[in-house]
DNA sequence: GTGTGTGAAGGGTTTCACAGCA
DNA sequence: TGCTGTGAAACCCTTCACACAC
């Protein structure tokens, strides 16, 4: 029985999705050591703020050039620009919401988004008491409509913050307008065509996670330590 | 140079944070079939209704004894009692949010924590205006008394939604006053000492990660599906 | 026949170690 | 000397395939 999923991404070497994390990371410390008016880095630097190894982060760029220059590391400016070309980030994303409720209002005043160029341009729920209300400056639209709404605003992405019965029949309609990245943080896994990205931000996932680290910890020898993802 | 951090695991076969992260899938898998009266479930089922295989699943179990009957599948209540007990979710967790911002309110009516045991027994603030103020039932707490508080609490594990500034600075606080476990949605990736377990859940880098995926894709032939995490 | 449990194979990611360049 | 870029080795995780139990 083949794998019904998987996390194909459509490139010749074929960059690892932990990669693509890290990437992001070393993005964000870039930002900072410019901040600081640093003009260069080394691996071993970017490493050392990212819990990692200075061979990973080396071999993580290799995969897309050779940034760096042998005995000095790496401009940090040039760094930073040619990882947000990579990642796409040297522009920007119009985003939606798809269900007003606590998370989805957190997420929308959630300034990091803005920050890095993902811009909330439409709050979609089917609540007849939300709809006509206001999150930030948006006004909840029907998500029935959600097709035009989403074609207007060209919104590619979708932030979906539904109960977990309802996620899988929202990403569905969600996909038939044309969206092709969803952020899901209901609690359920949903599952999408080829060509659609999703990430399921699972918290209940997470916080067992850590319940397992606590139970199995008291139990054998407590040898290790644990940064995880 | 050795890697600072690492994810590892204090057990004897060395549990992979990827199994753990699927046992807690499996758990609500298997809730879901008990409500809906199924007696038994075949490690195929359990795959599908994930998006996995059903060699990962038996895979995953087996590193945790034998739970199933060969011809007929897994009994629904035997399983769930057992991933519960390996998980450490056979008992409740008093749980402190510290941040007491818009995602940190929204997590502290999160109903999905509460379902599954984890409870937020207190909520830390360092802000004058939000100290004495309430969420849910519970009074916002002054965080420059936090060991005490926690200790009070019996609490282990903190959820910390605090600005990304403030992030390692209040974390080695709450190690310092014997947190354990730390689920961290600050914007930054944190480090903590040995013994300690961290899930740092950045919701930019989850974003980013979209980003990457939309742009590499329109350049490349676009072959692939993809659900990631 | 059905479906689990598991050693072995396969594939992918991380780490090592060193060549190469400033 | 200092630090990058990278093949090769090591490691880990997933998948395969089949013995075995019901």
């Amino acid at each position: 029985m083949p794998r019904p999923t998987s996390s194909a991404r459509a490139d010749c070497p074929k960059i690892s999705d932990a990669t693509v994390k890290r990437l992001s990371k070393y993005y964000r410390t870039l930002q900072n050591a410019i901040a600081q008016e640093k003009a260069t880095i080394s691996s071993d630097e970017i490493a050392r703020l990212n819990g990692l190894t200075a061979a990973q982060v080396r071999k993580d760029l290799s995969f897309f050039g050779a940034f760096g220059r042998r005995g000095l590391g790496y401009n940090t400016l040039d760094l930073h620009r040619n990882i947000g070309q990579i990642l796409g980030l040297h522009r920007t994303w119009n985003i939606c919401l798809v269900g007003a409720g606590n998370m989805g209002t957190a997420l929308v005043h959630f300034k990091q988004f803005t920050d890095q160029g993902f811009l909330f341009r439409l709050v979609l729920d089917s609540d007849p008491e939300k709809i006509g209300q206001s999150i930030g400056n948006l006004m909840i639209q029907d998500f029935e409509n959600c097709e035009e709404q989403i074609k207007r605003e060209k919104i590619r992405i979708a932030v979906v913050t539904v109960p977990g019965a309802a996620a899988q029949r929202v990403v569905d309609r969600l996909v038939a307008a044309g969206i092709k990245a969803i952020l899901n943080f209901a609690p359920v896994t949903i599952l999408v065509p080829p060509g659609v990205s999703v990430r399921n931000e699972n918290m209940v996932i997470e916080i067992e996670a850590l319940s397992y680290a606590l139970t199995s910890k008291g139990v054998h020898r407590p040898r290790a330590n644990t940064p995880l993802s």
